[in-house]
DNA sequence: TCTAAATGTAAAGTTTGTTTTACTTTTGTG
DNA sequence: CACAAAAGTAAAACAAACTTTACATTTAGA
């Protein structure tokens, strides 16, 4: 899976810092996620999405291996 | 978080079973996520979305305590 | 009612998400 | 350049997702 969280916190003028906070996660968990590292869970997507005012399905990405 | 994936397998007639293989995970993962044991993983429920065609936060929801 | 299919549940084990701490590297701005 | 903020990274520890096996309960249909 692919996301472009990295996108929604320049459009947001947002740092990973502060995403975090946002959410109620570390900011490694942020960094993490924007390198790809591991899939979130459901309710973070779902926050993530949700703060940024976007369908989930237009941050977050399947891709052919998932 | 809840999840109306019970509702959704009635309108397209799928056992907890068939869902299971459907997306690749075992019949009791569909279950305990019916049951609201655990949140899944957020490649998980954007495969259940994209199966029954609906966007994920039709079939997804954040509650407060998320 | 009898039976089979479907669902619910539970425990043990493995894998993976997430936190914490801490340090290095990059980037932007004076 | 110099400094501070932001981002990248890494390892250990813990929490949660997910699997497997196995069995009990419910539901639907002959």
């Amino acid at each position: 899976m692919k996301n472009s969280i990295k996108v929604q916190r320049a459009i947001h003028d947002m740092t990973q810092a502060d995403l975090a906070q946002a959410i109620g996660v570390s900011r490694q968990t942020i960094n993490a996620m924007e390198k790809n590292k591991y899939v979130p869970s459901t309710v973070l997507s779902l926050k993530i999405a949700k703060l940024f005012k976007k369908p989930l399905e237009e941050i977050f990405f399947l891709e052919e291996t998932d």
